[in-house]
DNA sequence: CGCCAGGTTGTCG
DNA sequence: CGACAACATGGC
């Protein structure tokens, strides 16, 4: 067991559609990433890790982006604007994790068109069927190697509909090196924009994700369905880049904030 | 039944 | 370029 600070919130965090391995039951929620299940619950001011120090150093501690400054970023988008500023009040429990890239990008891949509960058995039935088994009966995310020996009638199971092809079509080109994923964070932001598209069912919107969430690249900017309903309705005259450097993170928080204040109606 | 879901592709005009 | 249907699947 770890404790430290609620540096973070866990509710807005886990279920805010950057990711989509982890449940809340009860009061604590239960994730799996590097093939690790983790149990996380807040008690008071504080939050509580079900793992021995010595792996949540190693792991979760960067999975959680606990080393970066939130506070601060908090403050520069707030002083950019009123609307920011609210978003940041009502929102800014919300950490960007950072997640395996090849699983950030399948898992966005998946997310075109459908909705994060179905989005979450995708992925636990990929997990299940072509990852390798790990510690506590968990999976790992299945390597670009084992799913592009793998064929659309094999992937039929995980019933991903016109996804799948879009999936083998990403492990081809990640195990032929034509996307090299290792090469990405080097890349200026345009640069691994155009290389991630190279896919056949990745466009704009998924490779932005894959950058916010799979390499943690914070000025990529998703551009959804919600985030055009915020651009047009708060930010007409603005574009993604005027967000400066912790766009991703604002994006985040309008994206928490304008589907949560829809949900009420307004 | 029809509509929608953190889109992308292919096809028109 | 910009608009628009089609695409699998499942919940409401």
């Amino acid at each position: 067991m770890v404790r430290i600070p609620a540096s973070f919130d866990p509710d807005q965090t886990l279920d805010c559609g950057q990711s989509f391995r982890w449940e809340k039951t009860g009061d604590t929620w239960q994730g799996v990433a590097f093939g690790r299940r983790l149990a996380l619950k807040q008690e008071g001011e504080e939050l509580v890790f079900s793992c021995t120090p010595e792996e949540f150093e190693s792991l979760w501690r960067e999975y959680f982006d606990l080393d970066t400054n939130y506070n601060a970023i908090r403050r520069e988008l707030s002083a950019m604007d009123p609307v920011l500023e609210k978003a940041c009040a009502y929102a800014g429990g919300i950490r960007i994790l950072r997640q395996e890239p090849w699983e950030a990008l399948c898992s966005f891949i998946i997310s075109q068109n459908n909705n994060i509960p179905r989005i979450k058995g995708i992925i636990q039935r990929l997990c299940e069927t072509l990852g390798e088994p790990a510690a506590d009966g968990e999976f790992l995310f299945p390597t670009p190697q084992r799913m592009a020996s793998s064929s659309l009638e094999e992937l039929a199971p995980l019933r991903a509909g016109f996804r799948a092809k879009y999936l083998l079509s990403a492990a081809r080109l990640v195990t032929e090196g034509k996307v090299d994923l290792q090469a990405i964070p080097h890349m200026e932001l345009e640069k691994a924009r155009e290389t991630l598209m190279l896919i056949h069912g990745v466009g704009p919107k998924v490779a932005e994700c894959a950058l916010l969430y799979g390499f943690h690249r914070l000025e990529a900017f998703p551009l959804d369905v919600w985030m055009k309903r915020v651009m047009e309705r708060w930010f007409p005259q603005k574009k993604p880049e005027d967000f400066g450097p912790w766009a991703g993170v604002a994006q985040q928080y309008l994206f928490h904030y304008i589907r949560t204040f829809e949900e009420e109606n307004l």
